[in-house]
DNA sequence: TTAAATTATAAACACTGTTTAGTAACTTTG
DNA sequence: CAAAGTTACTAAACAGTGTTTATAATTTAA
């Protein structure tokens, strides 16, 4: 049957057509200030047609979270790469906070945004960072088995690291840091000490 | 000249009438559900009214996000008691935390939302929640005379205590912790485990 | 008491996400 | 090949949104 096979493809590729506006629009001009009529418009087809791909606007930015996922673990793969299970963490912590700093829009819908989380039921896990959060978990093992940390529990660890990065890169992200009189500039050196001055402090 | 006093007061007393309705319903709600008619209705006023007291939605959320901060400076001042520097910076912490997870939809407008940071200029310093932020600069610098603390720099430090406060408090509100196969019990604890672990940490 | 200033609102504007009903094109069947 | 069935698409409508404007009502000042 080579016709409902072209068939799927046709829909996979309108699926993606759709998605590609969907991600240049979000990351331009960010989740909210994009509608379903302005990704219409763009891939030139009516809004209703968006509909008969995605179930609401909701998905469509699951579907982007999924892609900013894979670039981050791309990152990852790129960055993380020293054989030495420290010296890894140290890159893993830098390259995401590099990342949040540097896409700003993306890390606002992948670890900000409650909307994409609509996507996941209650009491369901949370795919889309599966691979990033265990590459994390991975990671701090690895030093743990080591000995060459200063905690006792792997997923208190995971989540204190977590917390971590995520705290400096968000409260950037969303301005907060206008509470402290500092420019641009000495904000990003601030982070990148602080970041520093962490992995000091959890080495044992 | 009574007359434009009681003007005053009657505006005062109307800017305030939108305020409550605009919390109550800001807090159940959310910000982005709650529309300009939904508080209009509320108070018994047509929606073109609120718009001579306020400039716009915005600034409507930035003053709630005022009285949000004076409720959180309460809570300090209420629970952060101790004569010992680095008692205080637990009962801080821990009161930090602990507010974010019993006011979630507040926590998200004082700290996680961007709109309400349009009110604040470029380059401008962000108000309103400079005196909690003067607190925890406070209570650092006194640790930090004594020698109790790993860190040398107290603006470093600020960032390191509120980054990791607030990203403990910002993944739970924004649901992220569903990517750790875990329930709301266990999460509660682990989070307030990472936050005595990263006091331990820290301390001299 | 009239003129000016203030206060409130109905209605409109330009949007939004989403659904429905109907049309045009393609695929399958007789 | 033509009729029937299926699919892909869209115009229009629905029910909402934040905000502005023109107008009416009330209050103050002259």
């Amino acid at each position: 049957m080579g016709i409902s096979e072209r068939k799927e493809r046709d829909k996979q590729e309108m699926r993606g057509k759709i998605i590609d506006a969907a991600i240049s629009m979000f990351l331009t001009e960010g989740y909210e200030k994009t509608s379903i009529r302005n990704i219409a418009e763009k891939i030139e087809y009516s809004p209703a047609t968006i509909y008969l791909y995605y179930k609401d606007k909701d998905e469509l930015l699951y579907e982007v979270q999924k892609q900013a996922f894979e670039k981050l673990e791309l990152e990852f793969e790129a960055k993380v790469t020293s054989s030495d299970p420290m010296e890894r963490l140290e890159q893993l912590c830098y390259t995401y906070v590099r990342f949040g700093k540097n896409n700003k829009e993306m890390y606002d819908l992948m670890f900000m945004m409650k909307a994409p989380m609509n996507c996941v039921d209650e009491d369901e896990t949370w795919n889309n960072n599966t691979d990033s959060f265990d590459f994390l978990v991975k990671c701090l093992s690895d030093c743990m088995e080591k000995n060459l940390l200063r905690f006792d529990n792997v997923m208190t660890a995971a989540l204190s690291v977590w917390a971590m990065g995520h705290g400096l890169v968000s409260l950037d992200v969303s301005c907060r840091f206008k509470a402290m009189q500092m420019d641009e500039v000495s904000i990003n050196a601030a982070i990148e000490e602080a970041i520093g001055q962490y992995l000091k402090l959890i080495k044992a």
